[in-house]
This record gives structure tokens, C-alpha cells and sequence, in this order.
DNA sequence: ATTTGTTCTTGTCGG
DNA sequence: AAGAACAAAT
């Protein structure tokens, strides 16, 4: 083994090899996009198991998805044949789950917790208002959420809350809600995100027994992407790591973009004051981009002005020019991107090593429209996922409530779906009844013969739904976790009554169901004695990134948000403009632009080879068409970036706050804009369907049978009048198009 | 009176 | 696309 001894620090440079050799203390490595964190990371693990006898038990990752953890756990595995499972490896959230779920009846709750998404919170939340009578037009559930998120973070209690504001009504009020909205979340037995972390580290320091067997186990404690952690993240490392002191923290402070839901980079930038005898060590050779791409990304981060002074540099070969092209309408950048995309896979790009990364989810309609009529295979990370259709939202309230019957919100989310004629008038009475009797909802349901608000109807409707859960509870105990949802589904009708409805959309809501049961079964056959607890909670943690598949080969379209930490051989960053990228939200705040700048970093630095910047003049958004400026960014990358020939005066020539005044007034709701009409005038030719009728001239009139995608031109079959089939190259036949 | 069907509004970034 | 407000139907 001696001779493989030098593996671990084989192909490190001497900065990553002192950081791999640094196994005692706390350590920060300011590590650079691209600078091989990860590497330095999984070989640091690898040697100190192999070398420095570190049980795989004894070590805790913390990482930023669940597929991060994986992939750490994978790459392990490469360098030493370990037992990789036994290392604890996830979010925060999904190591905080595993803690709770062993300890957390020694807060009042019940190990069979519910944990509440985004939509739950704010479900709830209107339940909150409701209750508290407060004019719901004022108070807005996510607004109310984000700031009782922060103050959840800051450990703000909601009576201290309500006593420091109280001649402030509505903050007094912000804290009533929040009063009423930790009470629900107890009574139902539910944690929200924030709570999956507070309550962990509340449970660490009130019980002494629990926190020394962690500080124990844990002998080294690793936390990735550090600069977008909060207060109550850092908190918790720094209990786990108290007694053994070996933590060792991976980030790059130009990183941070997750300021928005309360992530503190205050921890990375005091990491040397907060942790005595610490040691930082900084990574700033690049591995990942081309020259011509970091110059571009440094260019830009240079303009921040709270930063820490850092420079990439790499020695890689200089690579093409950042190419920057501006568009005339936004539905262009899904063209030009497009036939750019076609030009790359006729240079040997394959579709996966090509991305589209945008400000806002909203913006991926466009490229997805320009991909599916190219015939372009891509996925879309996040946006309108698979786990927030409502089908298979209804069909995990069903899970949640066998769960956890205590669990109000689904609860009254499934009561009447699929329709059982039960209305708002019978869950309101129901609920009298059981804040009446001081029971749960559920409790009351046991009891629906002795409500008696409620008539005959009523009953009838309800009571079938009482039966079937009850039979579910008991079958839940005794079946295989997708044999027992796939007996749920059924049991409850829900299939039978899309099928009624004989629509696309309801076929495709049957499909959606039944790839969640196949997402089961997978869960089940992964995990051994997997329960439901444990899929739920999967489930429920899972980020946009984990829930896409990449074994095959697409191209992919995400926000920037979704890319940290990922690298693509080819990238198209789209979109800046004043306004979307930086977002009209952060205009009025340095501190804020500041984060959208370190954003446009994280962006750029994605790049391995290839970076297109775009924008459009003219963007249409939510149905409303806009004039817009180019994103302030592309100034700050002055020649760093390759412009297209200028074409005519530009009207910027003014200051940039006169020409915004320009934009609102010159600013047209529906302007009409066609997207069809445009088509014809610019892709000319280019544009043949299925079913056009063409004119050659050898063959003459003719109809398109077949379009196929060639090395970025096309392939038709048409079906020749005199003739009959012929293949023919869109770029060279001597056809022309004569109508649809 | 209550439930079901229809139109209208709304819209960063996410574990 | 989905929830809220409103209208229609039972």
C-alpha cells in the first residue's frame, strides 16, 4: 500500500496538497471557481481514512444538494475501497432530519413529524390570517414567511418579537402571525425548513447526553459552499465540531448569492476571528475555464467593492472570445442560441456539455419553444417541476396525512380531492368541532356522528373518506412502501376519476402518478427497510438539481441559482438587461446589486470553453412587451468581450438614469409583437414544417414529408408530385418554399 | 345552502 | 399553471 500512499496528493498543486495534508484544526479553503475544491475535498477524506486511520464514521459532509453528497461519495470510492455509507453525507437539512428523527420526542413532537414545503408554509399561513381576522390585502403569506424566516434565524422569539414592536402595528401584527403560525406548525406536528435546523440545534444544546454522542462521533466535519450558509447553519456546525475542533470549511466569498434567504457571508469572511487556531488556505488557480472566460468573470467581480481581494489565473491554452450578440426581440435569443447550438454539434459539442442559464425561471419558455422546433433535446431544471404538479402533491397529502394524521393542512388539502362533495361549508364546521373538543382535525373526523352542524349529507359525503384512511393506516404497517402507495391510489379512486375526464391533460396526470410510483420502488429497492417516513422526507428535500436526471444527453436550461457548482463545457448566459439581470429589485441597494454581480460571476465561471452573453432589445414577459437597457454588467466587461458590428446610433448614449426614465415612459403594454410574423422575416427559408408545399427545380411542386436534424442543417423528405420521395439537404437543394 | 364550474389575476432566486 | 373570486347548478 505504501507505493499508493502518494495517490492522494498525486496531480495537486502545492496549495490543494497543503490542504489535504492539514487534518488538524480548523481549516478554511477560499477556493476559487474551478480551483478543484472537490478534489481537494474527496482526496483530504480519502487520506485520512486510508492514512490517518479516521473511521468513515466518524466523518460528516455537508454539501449544498444530495447529489453533491453522491457525487462525493462516489469519487471516494474511486480513490480507497471504503465503507463510503457509513460517512454522513447531505444538505443540512437532510443530516438535521436524521438527528431528529431520533431524538425529537425530547422536544414534544412525534418522531413521525411532517416536514412543510413552500406551499404548505404558505397555506398555513393564510390559515394564520384567517384566524387573526387581518385584512389579507396588507400582508402578503410570502412576505410574512421571509420575514419570520429571519427572524427565526436570529433566534427571535414571537412574544419578544411582539413586545419590542408592539407600538408598531404591523410588526406587532408580523409577530402575532408568526406567534400563531409556530403554535400550528406544534399542534400538527409539522417543522418547516428553517425549524429542521433550529430545532436541531436547540435539541443539541438542551440535551448534553445527544450533543457529546455527536461531538464524539464526529471527528472531522466538512461544510461545502460555506459562504452560503446562515447563522443557524454555522451554529450547528460549530456544536458538531466542538469538541474535536477539525472543521474544515470550503467556499469563495464571490460565491455568495444567497444573501435573499438570510445566508450570512459574514460566516466565510470571519471564519479566522470566529474559529481560534484556524488556518486558511487559498485556491486560485483555475482548472475549468479558458483565459478569455476568466478574464471576463474577473473583469466583472473587480466592480464589487466589499470583496476580498482574490485573482484566478490558469495556465490553459487562450480559447475562443466571450461572444456577446444582442437580440431585437427575446424571442430571437431562443433562435440565434438555437443555431448557435447546431453549429456546435457540428464541431463535436454533444448536447450535455451545453447549457442555458438564466435570472428567472420564467424566461426558459422561450428557449424551450426555439428547442422543440429545432428538434433540440433539453431539459429544464426546476421551474414547473415534477414534484409540484398538483397531482403529485395530492398524492404525497395523502402520504403525509397516513403519516401523520395530525397533519392539518394536508389533511384538508386531500378531503375532497378526488371530489367527494365535501365543501369549505363542511371543513369549517368539522374544524368548530374540533377546536371545540380540543382534538385534531382528524380526531374530530373519528368522531363525525356526534358533530352535529353537520346534516345527513354531510356525513355521507365524508364518512367513505374516514373508512378508507383508517383501512390505509392499518395496511401501512404491514405492506412494501410502493405496493402500499399504489394501494392508496387505488383504494382512493384518484386514477379512475382523471381517467373520467379522457383529456391530454388528465392522461398526462395519470403518467405523472405512475413515474411517482416508479420513484417509490426506486427509493425502496435503494434504501433497504425503507419506511414511509424516510421517502417522504427524500422527498421533500430534494433540490432542483437532484431532481433531474443526467444520464442522458441534453442540453440543459436552469437558472444561475440551480448551476453553482456545475461546469459545462459550453454556456449561453441570456438575458442581461437592466431589470432582469440585475433584477428591478435589487436596483435601489448596492449591497444587493453587489450580490447580483457575484450571481453574473457564478454564471460566467460555469464556462469551460465556450461563453455567449445575450440579451434583447425588446423583451416580452407576462404578456407584456417592453423596451429594455443592456444589463450594466456588459459595460463592466468593456473589451473583454466580443460585440457585434454596432449597428446604427444606440439611443444609451445618455446617463443610464436618464435613459431609465426613457424606458418607463417609452414602456408598451401589448404591443402586439407577433412572434409567427417575425419568423418570416428573418429565418426566411430556413423555416420548413411538415406538410409545406416546395417548388424544385428539377422536380417541381412537392410536398415535405419529413424534417430531420442533420449536423446543424436539416434533411428533408419530400414527396415530389412527379418524382416521388426524395431526400434532400435544406442548405444546398435548389428548393423553395411556396406555402404551408 | 352548498358544491361545482368558470373567469380572472398573478408572477426572482430555493432547501 | 394555479389559486381566488365569482357565477351557476344541484
Amino acid at each position: 500500500m505504501d507505493g499508493e500512499r502518494m495517490d492522494y496528493l498525486e496531480g495537486l498543486n502545492d496549495r490543494q496538497r497543503d490542504a489535504v495534508l492539514h487534518t488538524e484544526g480548523p481549516l478554511l479553503i477560499m477556493a476559487g471557481a474551478g480551483s478543484g475544491k472537490t478534489r481537494v475535498v474527496t482526496h483530504k477524506i480519502a487520506y485520512l481514512i486510508e492514512e490517518k486511520g479516521v473511521y468513515p464514521s466518524s466523518i460528516l459532509a455537508i454539501t449544498f444538494t444530495n447529489k453533491a453528497a453522491s457525487e462525493m461519495k462516489d469519487r471516494v470510492k474511486e480513490l480507497i475501497d471504503a465503507d463510503v455509507d457509513k460517512m454522513w453525507m447531505g444538505t443540512f437539512h437532510s443530516i438535521c432530519v436524521r438527528i431528529l428523527r431520533r431524538d425529537i420526542d425530547r422536544l414534544g413532537y412525534d418522531r413521525s413529524f411532517t416536514i412543510y414545503d413552500r406551499d404548505d408554509q404558505i397555506t398555513l399561513m393564510k390559515e394564520c390570517i384567517k384566524e387573526l381576522n387581518i385584512d389579507k390585502t396588507m400582508y402578503k403569506e410570502s412576505a410574512v414567511l421571509s420575514k419570520i424566516s429571519s427572524l427565526k434565524d436570529a433566534s427571535i422569539e414571537p412574544d419578544s418579537y411582539i413586545n419590542e414592536n408592539y407600538s408598531e402595528f404591523r410588526e406587532r401584527t408580523i409577530g402575532e402571525l408568526y406567534a400563531l403560525y409556530e403554535k400550528k406548525l406544534k399542534k400538527y406536528n409539522a417543522l418547516d425548513f428553517d425549524d429542521l435546523i433550529i430545532k436541531t440545534v436547540v435539541l443539541l444544546k438542551e440535551n448534553k447526553d445527544i450533543l457529546e454522542f455527536y461531538q464524539n462521533k464526529f471527528k472531522h466535519v466538512f461544510v461545502d459552499e460555506y459562504q452560503d450558509t446562515n447563522k443557524i447553519q454555522y451554529e450547528f456546525a460549530r456544536l458538531l465540531s466542538g469538541k474535536h475542533e477539525n472543521i474544515c470549511v470550503v467556499g469563495d466569498s464571490d460565491q455568495s448569492i444567497y444573501g435573499w434567504r438570510g445566508a450570512d457571508i459574514g460566516n466565510i469572511l470571519n471564519f479566522e476571528k470566529d474559529f481560534e487556531n484556524s488556518t486558511v488556505i487559498l485556491l486560485e488557480q483555475n482548472y475549468r475555464s479558458t483565459p478569455n472566460i476568466l478574464n471576463v468573470a474577473n473583469k466583472v467581480i473587480g466592480n464589487n467593492f466589499e470583496r476580498q481581494a482574490k485573482n484566478l489565473w490558469t495556465n490553459r491554452e487562450e480559447g475562443e472570445k466571450v461572444v456577446y450578440e444582442q437580440l431585437d426581440y427575446s424571442e430571437e435569443e431562443g433562435h440565434f442560441i438555437a443555431n448557435k447550438i447546431h453549429q456546435l454539434i457540428y464541431k463535436g459539442y454533444k448536447l450535455k456539455d451545453i447549457a442555458v442559464l438564466y435570472r428567472t425561471n420564467a424566461q426558459s419558455r422561450t428557449f424551450e419553444e426555439s428547442f422543440m422546433k429545432e428538434e433540440l433535446p433539453y431539459k429544464i431544471v426546476g421551474g414547473l417541476r415534477f414534484y409540484d404538479r398538483k397531482e403529485v402533491k395530492d398524492v404525497i397529502a395523502y402520504l403525509k396525512v397516513l403519516q401523520n394524521p395530525n397533519d392539518n393542512i394536508s389533511i384538508k388539502r386531500i378531503i375532497n380531492t378526488p371530489r367527494r362533495g365535501v365543501g369549505l361549508a363542511t371543513i369549517s364546521k368539522i374544524e368548530e368541532y374540533a377546536i371545540e373538543h380540543g382534538e385534531s382535525f382528524y380526531g374530530a373526523l373519528l368522531s363525525l356522528d356526534e358533530i352535529d352542524s353537520l346534516n345527513a349529507r354531510a356525513k355521507n359525503s365524508v364518512s367513505p373518506f374516514i373508512d378508507t384512511m383508517n383501512v390505509l393506516m392499518a395496511k401501512k404497517e404491514v405492506m412494501g412502501l410502493k405496493d402500499f402507495i399504489e394501494e392508496m391510489i387505488s383504494s382512493i379512486g384518484y386514477i379512475e376519476e382523471l381517467k373520467k375526464e379522457d383529456t391530454i391533460e388528465a392522461r398526462t396526470r395519470i403518467e405523472n402518478i405512475k413515474e411517482f410510483i416508479s420513484v417509490a420502488l426506486n427509493f425502496e429497492n435503494i434504501n433497504e427497510d425503507a419506511t414511509l417516513e424516510d421517502f417522504l422526507a427524500s422527498v421533500s428535500l430534494l433540490s432542483d438539481v437532484d431532481k433531474t436526471v443526467d444520464e442522458n444527453n441534453l442540453i440543459t436550461l436552469m437558472t444561475i441559482h440551480s448551476a453553482k457548482g456545475l461546469e459545462f463545457k459550453v454556456v449561453f448566459v441570456v438575458g442581461l438587461e437592466e431589470g432582469l439581470f440585475p433584477s428591478f429589485r435589487s436596483l435601489e441597494s448596492d449591497e444587493d446589486i453587489e450580490e447580483e454581480r457575484r450571481l453574473m460571476y457564478v454564471a460566467l465561471t460555469r464556462a469551460e470553453e465556450v461563453l455567449f452573453i445575450t440579451n434583447a432589445k425588446r423583451r416580452t414577459i407576462y404578456g407584456n412587451t417592453n423596451y429594455t437597457l443592456p444589463s450594466r454588467f456588459i459595460e463592466e466587461m468593456g473589451d473583454t468581450i466580443e460585440k457585434p458590428e454596432v449597428k446604427k446610433a444606440n439611443i444609451q448614449s445618455k446617463s443610464a438614469d436618464e435613459s431609465l426614465i426613457r424606458i418607463k415612459d417609452f414602456t408598451m403594454p401589448n404591443l402586439n409583437y407577433n412572434p409567427a410574423m417575425m419568423k418570416k422575416r428573418n429565418d426566411g427559408d430556413k423555416e420548413v414544417n411538415i406538410g409545406d408545399k416546395v417548388k424544385h427545380k428539377k422536380w417541381g411542386i412537392g410536398t415535405v414529408a419529413m424534417v430531420k436534424e442533420r449536423e446543424g442543417d436539416k434533411e428533408l423528405t419530400i414527396a415530389f408530385d412527379k418524382g416521388g420521395l426524395k431526400r434532400l439537404l435544406l442548405s444546398i437543394a435548389p428548393i423553395e418554399i411556396i406555402g404551408g
